[in-house]
DNA sequence: AGTAATTTTTTGAGCAAAGAAAATTAACCA
DNA sequence: TGGTTAATTTTCTTTGCTCAAAAAATTACT
C-alpha cells in the first residue's frame, strides 16, 4: 500500500493548494510541480480512483479523508526533517527545504519517531510552520500578514514562507526569523516599504517580501 | 547525471557480486535485486550503453571505472547511514540495514559530509564493514573467517556478515559483535559447532552461522 | 443575452524506465 | 549428441511524463 514518490508530491500540494484557498486547479497543480497540465489530468484521474481525492472535469480536486492523511503525513515529515536538519544536522534555514524534499518520502516510520523524540516533539519547523500531528491534525495557527499589521504594535514574528534560499537568506541576515519581536514603526502608502523596529534596530521591509513574512499578537502578561 | 534508484541498486550488486567472487551473472543479480532474469538482461544493457558496466552475452557484468565509483559512492552513504542511525539516531544493528538500503540513494553530498564528520570520519560500519573513502577507495581489511581460525588462537571479531535482522540479533545476544575479543576453544569436526570464549564466557556456535563472522589476527603488542 | 475570443482542461498518441511471462537460443556437461 | 541450465528475445504491463489537438468553460464585446 507504499505510494510513489510522485503520488505523494500531488497529495502534499494539492493540500498546500487547498489551504492557500488558491484552489487545487489543474493548472495550478501543473505549476507547482513543474509538469504539463496534461500529466496532472492524469494523475487527478489515478488518485480519483485510488480514493484520494475527488475530481470533478474542469473543476479542480478535493482531497478525501484518506487524501488528507497521507498529505499531513508527508508534511509531518518534511517538516520535522528541516528542524531535525537545522538543530541537530547544522543546516543553516535557507538549506533544509531541498533536502527535506527528498528524504521526506523515503524515511520510515520509526526515523520519524526517532526524530520527533531528538526535537522533543516539536510543534514547529524552521519557519514557523506547524507540524502535523502524528494522527494527522494539522496544528491551527492565528497569524496576521505582516502587511495588515497595525502601526505602532509589538508582535512575534511567526511565520517566514520557506520560498527561495536567497531570500530567506536575506531575511536571516536583517534579523526576520520566527520568534523574534518586531514592532511596526511605519508603513509607507500604496505598497511601500514597511519601517519596522526588530530587536530595537530599525529595518525597512520592502513591501513584496514582506508578504512572505506573518505575526503573531504579542500577549500583554 | 543523476541516477535513478533501480540503476544505483544494480551497479552496488554488480559490485558486490565481483568482490565475493561470485561473478555477477544475470542469474546472480535477479536473485539478489529479486527481479526476473529478463528484467536484469534489460539492465544490463542499459548499463552497458551508459558505460557503467561491461557486458558479454551469457558471460556476465564488469564495473567499468565509472560503474565501480557509483557502486563505492552508493555504498559509502549505506554504511555511514547505518552507522548514523546507530550511533546518533539509536537504531539497534539489526534494524540499520534496512533504512539505510532505502536512504542512500536519496541523501545530498552535504548531508553524506554531515554524518561523516558528526562520527569523526569513521573507517567502518556497525558489521565491521569497512567504509568507502570520499573519493572512492574501498580500505581492504584481511580477515579470516571463523570457520577457518585456528583453535587456542585469540582473535578479535573483525566482521559480522549483515544479512537477516534475526540473525544479528541472535550474535547480539551471545556477544558475537566486531571489536569483541575471541579465542577458539576446539572445533568440531564435519563442520560442527565451534566452540569459542567471546568475554571469558564459552559460547558453542553452529557452523552454518559461523560462516558469517569474520576475524582479524590479535596484534600482540 | 448572444456570439466571439480566450483560457483551461481534457484527449489521444507516443516515449522511456522498469518490470514480468513465455518462448527461444546459447553454453556446458556427461 | 542430447539435455539441462543460464541467458536472451519477444511481447506486454504499469508509471509517469510530453506534445498537439479537441472540447469545455470563462470572459469580453457588443
Amino acid at each position: 500500500m507504499s505510494l510513489s514518490q510522485s503520488v505523494e508530491d500531488y497529495l502534499k500540494v494539492i493540500y498546500q493548494l487547498e489551504t492557500e484557498g488558491l484552489g487545487a486547479t489543474t493548472n495550478n497543480i501543473a505549476e507547482m510541480i513543474e509538469v504539463s497540465s496534461a500529466s496532472v489530468t492524469n494523475m487527478l484521474k489515478r488518485l480519483a480512483r485510488l480514493n484520494l481525492i475527488e475530481h470533478t472535469s474542469y473543476k479542480g480536486a478535493k482531497l478525501t479523508e484518506a487524501g488528507c492523511k497521507i498529505a499531513l503525513e508527508i508534511l509531518r515529515h518534511h517538516r520535522l526533517l528541516e528542524l531535525y536538519l537545522k538543530e541537530i544536522m547544522g543546516y543553516g534555514w535557507d538549506e533544509v527545504h531541498e533536502e527535506a524534499e527528498k528524504l521526506e518520502h523515503h524515511i520510515s516510520e520509526q526515523f520519524e519517531d526517532k526524530i520527533a523524540e531528538l526535537l522533543n516533539y516539536p510543534t514547529h519547523d524552521p519557519h514557523g510552520d506547524p507540524i502535523p500531528t502524528k494522527d494527522g491534525i494539522m496544528p491551527k495557527m492565528a497569524l496576521l500578514p505582516l502587511t495588515d499589521a497595525s502601526i505602532n504594535n509589538q508582535y512575534i514574528i511567526g511565520r517566514v514562507r520557506d520560498q527561495e534560499s536567497e531570500l530567506l537568506r536575506y531575511f536571516e541576515k536583517i534579523g526576520v526569523i520566527p520568534g523574534v519581536q518586531i514592532r511596526i514603526i511605519d508603513k509607507a502608502p500604496f505598497n511601500g516599504p514597511i519601517l519596522v523596529k526588530l530587536e530595537d534596530v530599525e529595518k525597512t521591509i520592502g513591501f513584496n517580501i514582506a508578504e512572505q513574512v506573518y505575526l503573531v499578537e504579542q500577549e500583554i502578561l
